[in-house]
DNA sequence: GCATAACCGACTGAGACAGTCGGGATTTCC
DNA sequence: GGAAATCCCGACTGTCTCAGTCGGTTATGC
């Protein structure tokens, strides 16, 4: 039962996303410098937090990513689907793979990694981006003072408008 | 957020042994059978949850397996923990792993990692085998009657009392 | 002494994970 | 109209774990 760095960076990227709210967009180098992550790697993830329309992305030069609602309505389990795929993945448990059971009038174990699915789940959806950057505490997160394009909750611009065929299944 | 076939698996035939409870071991190769698992690779499981204390083994014809504690007493923590290792595996979350924090002053998700790994524990730790095993209903697991070695909760025979210096690590 | 069981260590193929790399497209600033 | 900073994307790669297999040893019952 491991959690993968995927999900531990990408969080850590929207909690920096959630500290700096209001701000303007914050660039990844940033984010990678200040979080000590690698940077390429975090193109990646952050793609599919995009992907699944958590952050918007703003290019050029002064651009960078900011979150696509606010912080206070992005519940972690969102962003653990988006960058991890299912919770619990298993053949018995979950609605999230509804894969069919090989053993079907007497499989022993359904119930319980239900209820274990389940309870994760609870325990992921209770708790949104504000109430970890909040718990985070110290200074906001650190950001240089800049022009910004007004862009607060902007209309998703990039990729639901891209005339892409939203042909994103959530995850891999 | 996969779990393991090492850990269904295994769950499955702790299961499979509390279903049996009080009828004498039962032998791997009947649990493969009737649960269609790969017989040798139960038998690396098994020898974890043995080692772990949660099963006992008997040598010889018409030996097997049977659970080393009433099913009422043990939780699925203690199955999941001796099959997969500790829970919710990374560098900030569980009593398990006390790896130092990269980020000493400043970790931001510390703490939610902490109560998701806590919500999942207790999750696991109030179901135990006698649970499963009635939930699971149907009709008892099948088992050949047989002239039994009076063997019920027997002392741990195995494993604890054969001098071996108990260099187990709980789990990889 | 033979059949059946637990035990053990070594091996292996496939796939995931954790990145890296090189380039392309956009936007801003000068 | 550059130059620079940014997002964006696909391909590649080494390492490791997972899920099993295999061959052989030891113990027990009949």
């Amino acid at each position: 039962m491991k959690l993968s760095t995927r999900a531990e960076y990408g969080i850590r990227v929207l909690v920096a996303l959630a500290r700096a709210e209001g701000g303007g967009p914050v660039s990844l180098s940033l984010v990678a410098k200040t979080e000590k992550l690698p940077h390429a790697y975090l193109e990646q993830l952050v793609g599919d937090l995009r992907r699944a329309h958590l952050v918007n992305a703003t290019r050029g030069k002064s651009g960078g990513y900011s979150l696509a609602r606010p912080a206070a309505e992005i519940s972690l389990v969102e962003a653990m689907r988006a960058l991890d795929g299912p919770m619990l993945e298993m053949p018995c448990a979950g609605p999230d793979n509804l894969e069919v059971c090989a053993r079907p009038q007497d499989c022993s174990v359904h119930d319980v990694f239900q209820r274990v699915h389940d309870s994760l789940e609870d325990a992921l959806s209770a708790t949104n981006l504000a109430d970890v950057a909040l718990a985070a505490g110290g200074p906001p997160y650190p950001m240089p003072v800049r022009r910004q394009r007004d862009a607060r909750y902007a209309a998703a611009r990039n990729t639901a408008a891209r005339s892409r065929p939203t042909s994103t299944p959530p995850a891999s």
